[in-house]
DNA sequence: CTGCGTGCAAAGTATTTGCAAACCG
DNA sequence: CGGTTTGCAAATACTTTGCACGCAG
């Protein structure tokens, strides 16, 4: 289930620590964007100590490895969602302002021209935001 | 030249300051994203006494008018840019990562499609980086 | 064993709020 | 003049850093 995921920090000679893992598994355990400070009030049921600034460290670790992505959201905290796509494939993500959970989605061609308006295109930020099913049904 | 942002603040009651006239002319002078912080430095010379928080609230009114666009930065800093679409078209933002020059441009049918995923779309957020023809001349 | 990982405390930084004084209309 | 707007100071909120101890490999 979190092999792959916790492959990804092996093969970079990261340490396999219980705390990496439940992060991991956390997000497994969720579709969704997650904040460090929810992440840590999670897990402190299982760790008797555990800090805040662990859970920091780690998601930004993680999110160099390609295991998470990282978003700024407007009310000014950081959120992180796993990555599904297998491969590195670019991709985007839908979040649900209801709940949370977020979907990924590939939009082909978006940018296949290479410039707009005399600029030339480096990279791009989108984010979608929606209702997802569920949440449709239950209102 | 700045009538049109002027009169958008009228339009809803709010008063004509010196230092509203002077945030709105500033974004004029330069066709950039801009940060509080950076407004501020710029507009003290000309105001002996001038407060951050000021600032702040202003660029918040500006965007609740739709005279400014507001964006969180990765980075972790507001930004805003004049909103220069004449009619409120929905519109996105190219932003030069060297000199911080704003395009704006229309992805027509971006997302057509109202749902993806089973997410039923609701609005969307698309930054897109890159380095304008200025400063591609340069290096 | 060795160096990466972690908890804790403290610092950092951007933004927001409270309030009295100043000012637009 | 009355209610906005403002400066200043202080508070807030999230994130980062320093350092000594602990643990994975």
């Amino acid at each position: 289930m979190n092999e792959i995921y916790l492959n990804k920090l092996q093969e970079k000679n990261f340490k396999l620590t219980p705390r990496r893992i439940a992060i991991i598994d956390f997000f497994l355990s969720r579709e969704r964007y997650l904040n460090p400070e929810i992440i840590w009030k999670g897990l402190k049921k299982k760790f008797k100590h555990l800090g805040l600034p662990s859970i920091y460290r780690n998601l930004e670790l993680f999110s160099k490895c390609g295991i998470l992505t990282k978003i700024q959201m407007p009310n000014r905290k950081l959120y992180y969602g796993l990555c599904k796509a297998k491969d590195n494939k670019h991709h985007h993500h839908i979040v649900c302002i209801k709940c949370g959970k977020v979907g990924e989605f590939f939009e082909e061609n978006l940018f296949e021209k290479k410039t707009i308006n005399g600029f030339k295109v480096l990279n791009h930020f989108l984010q979608v935001e929606g209702i997802c099913s569920t949440c449709r049904i239950k209102s």
